[in-house]
This record gives C-alpha cells, structure tokens and sequence, in this order.
DNA sequence: CGAAGCGTTGACCATTGTCAAGGCCAGTGG
DNA sequence: CCACTGGCCTTGACAATGGTCAACGCTTCG
C-alpha cells in the first residue's frame, strides 16, 4: 500500500542525511521524474502491481470505488511518500493526482533486490510498512467512533503537525484536496464537511484565508483543534502509561 | 500489527504442507505453549513489543481505548494468526482473550533472525504484512461507507467463508464475541448490531440456533447475506476488470 | 454575459445512538 | 429446590447526528 512520510521526517530530525546512499529516497533519485496533470491517474484498483512510486512533488488521492459510484479514499500522498510497497500482485485501488504532480518509479524487481542487499534499507522500509499500518489503524479509529466535528480536527490537526514540522512559522493548512476529498477520506458528505467547517469557524477555531481560496485555512486556536480532535493528545505520552494501568481519561 | 491466517489457508491449498520447516507456523512449534483464560490480556498498548505470538486455539481480541471508555477493536485473532509482525517499539494496542486460548510466542530478535536468514519465510512474512494491510483496508471502507445492515452481513459472510474454506458442510457461523465485542468492531451500538440481526431474521437470511447460544447463527440464505453486504461480490472477478475500465456497476 | 464547478446553507428526513426496561440463562446462596 | 443476582441480549421510545435534496452564491472560463 502507500507510506507516510513520517519515517522521513523522523530520520531528517536524525542525524542521518536524506541522500545518503542507503536511505530509500536515493534509490529512486535516478529513475526519470514522470509528470501528473491535476486528476491524471497513476495506476487503477486492479491493475498488476509492477511499480513502486515515490512522490516528488503535489499531492495524490488513494481510494477505491465500491458500489453505486460511492468512493473511499483510504489515503493522501504527499512529497516524499512511497506507495506500493505493501502489495501482492495487484493495485488494490486507483491512484489519481489530485494536483499537478511529479513522481519518480521503480520496477518491484528492482527495489526488492534492492531492499534485500541492503543491509541498512531493509529497516527502514520495514518501518514505512508500520507508520503505514499505525495510520490504517488510527484511520480505523477515527471512522469507527469519531464525530464529523472529530474528524475533520483530527484531518486538520494531522496537516497542521505537518506544516509545523516543516518548519511554518504560520499555522496555515494549505489542503490540496477539494471537500469532496475530504468527505471522501472522513467518511462522510461534503455538506457535512462543509457545515462542520463552517461551525469551527464560528467557534473561532479557524478561518478561511480568502473566500476564493478555501484550501488555505489558518488555525486560530491549535490547542482547540487538538481538544476537539479527541486524541487525548492534549496529554501526550502519558495516556499510553495510563491505559497500560487500566484506567480511563478525558472528560 | 496482526496477521490473519488468509496466506496460511492458501497455502494449505497448495502443495507445501503445514509443518514444512521453513513455515511461518513451524517457526513457532518448539516454543512452549501458553494458556490464557477469558478475559485475559496478552499485552498492553503501550507495552514494549518484545514478542511476537502465534494463535494455536481460542480467539483474542486487539483494541484500543479511546476517550471515555469508548473502545475500538481492530480486530479478531483466531488459531493460525500471528501477532506483532508489523510493529515498531511499542505495541500500538491491546490483545486479550476473548475465549480460553492457547499461543506460543517467539522474541522478536529469534523471529527477524530466523525471517532475515530464510530465503522461504521471507515472502511468507511479507504476504502476511500484505494481507494484514488488505484486511485493514476492507475495514476502513466498511467504516467509512457502509451502512449497520452491510456492516453486520460482511462481518458474517467473512466468518461464513471461513467455515466453509475449513470444510465445515453446515452454513453455520460460530461467533465466540459478545455482541458488544461486534459492536465495538464494527463501529456501531450493541443495540444497533441486535436489532439488525433480528430484522435478517425477520428477513429470512439468518437464525440463531438456540436462544441460549446466541453466538451460534445459521446463514439461511448465503446469497442473500451476500448481497446484503453490498461487496459486489456477487460478480466476483469481474469487479476489477470494470473499475480499471472506469466503469461503474451493481443496481 | 452565461454556464459550469465548487462550496455553502437551509429544510427535512432517516439511520443510528441513547436511555430505560425487561427477558433469559447461569451461578450462588439460602 | 428455589429465589436472587448479574451478565448478556433484546426491545421500545425518543433524540440527535449526519445524510438527502434543493437552492443559491461565488469564481472562473469561454
């Protein structure tokens, strides 16, 4: 399936550099950068899996069509993110880009004989393939017992970690994605998504940066949106050491 | 995370026996076996992921605790599985019995050693990894887009298969989880999953057995369950082949 | 200027959650 | 042996969250 770009923060904020010959970025730093028109598929849900790809540049939906044309996006891919690891034999969902975006691939052959001569490699594609489950499962979480309003905190609160990890100064959410996308990935409807936004900003949460640019959104109080993303994260690690003892928080 | 027992089905299928010494499952065979009780935990969230554990008989629940008491369970261990494969540090959730049951455990040093030297269990792992990522993939579209009476029938229809592909000639499903247990997997309320299961019984497509074994449901009608849980499995095969043509189908 | 695409808003409705009560069975203690 | 209790499940009445349908506003593009 397809990988965050966590495992890449981490190992940036480490002392290892990105193009070291032996981080999985550089495998693919040779192969020739193929360009995505904004909506331009990559691979469809069925197709033989023959490529891994890594995103350079724009963001990708991952998402599956089940019936009566209701679809599910089951991710977003950013730059730097690897899709395709995770598979057997076919896609089991279409890839499509959501912007104009650049990719660069790698036939499965190769990036398997790769990752099993490297002795370095190997761990850290093995780590992609955890960040990855750990995001299906909290993604799990989120859609079996999250409120819309949850949701769509949780869904901010993750791109405003990323925009900060990056280094914003500016807590701005620049969302590539329409609210159809969005809907899509948050199990639920764009008038859903949008009226919950819309609540938020009432709440002073957020603002929409212009009228005509609604994919920029700043986020007046993070610690809100943390509150009502509904992670507990407020309390951080402690709530690991908490439920190991059997106890209950929150509210 | 853990791994359904999907590849260890196939591969029974196939020509390689179980006890073959480069299986998954004979990795396992010299450990010594332990013995939980209902109710009992194997791990904790949070908990060092030290080992990695084979089911041999009974059923585990894995979950998390969220805010409030709520609980999301992730998923349902049954003997063959295997447990803790795709995890970093830190189990990321808890595992208990549901039933008595039985599991041998491996650290998870001896397993990487003994994956990393064999050329045959390598792929064996990574088709697990690749499984587990579908079966989380099925769930988070489950959650996001289908409705209780769906979510009810699928879960049903993936125990059916499993009773059938043991070669069990009786349409019977043995559930060993409380209804609240299926609540809690399949992101609804334990009142929402008894009344749905009582209107498939006024439908005709179900029965439980016995009203004192509440767990022992027999699918009437198969087909009907099928449908009901609007996988579009009914046309099988063809499914892919439309959707890579961007087509849509069923109704 | 008109049309299309996207997002927002409103009114209404349905599915599901919440709260409460009751049935059934098993286990326990009188 | 029976009554009592607790666990689990079911059922009913009601509420609420979110979905559906429809209209409209804004922007872009021809």
């Amino acid at each position: 399936m397809f990988l965050t770009d966590y495992a890449k923060t981490f190992n940036a904020a480490a002392a290892r550099p990105l193009d070291e010959p032996d981080c999985l970025h550089s495998l693919f730093a040779k192969q020739p950068v193929e360009y995505l028109a904004a909506g331009q598929p990559l691979f469809f849900e069925g197709d033989e899996a023959r490529h891994i790809f890594e995103v350079i540049e724009g963001t990708l939906r991952v998402f599956r069509i089940i019936s009566e044309g209701r679809r599910v996006i089951t991710g977003f891919l950013h730059a730097g993110d690897v899709i395709g690891v995770s598979l057997r034999d076919n896609y089991i969902y279409t890839a499509e880009a959501i912007t104009a975006a650049k990719v660069r691939r790698l036939s499965r052959r190769q990036f398997e004989a790769a990752v099993i001569n490297s002795e370095s490699l190997r761990p850290k594609v093995f780590a992609r393939v955890c960040d990855e489950m750990a995001a299906a499962q909290d993604q799990m979480v989120l859609l079996s017992s999250k409120s819309a309003e949850e949701r769509i905190c949780t869904f901010l609160l993750k791109y405003l970690k990323r925009a900060m990890a990056e280094g914003n100064a500016q807590p701005i959410v620049e969302l590539s994605m329409s609210r159809q996308d969005m809907a899509d990935y948050l199990g639920l409807t764009i008038e859903t998504v949008s009226r919950t936004i819309t609540r938020l900003i009432g709440k002073g949460v957020l603002n929409v940066l212009d009228p005509a640019a609604r994919h920029s959104i700043r986020i007046e109080r993070p610690g809100m949106l943390a509150q009502l993303a509904g992670d507990d994260d407020d309390c951080g690690d402690m709530r690991r050491d908490l439920i190991a003892l059997g106890e209950r928080r929150r509210h």
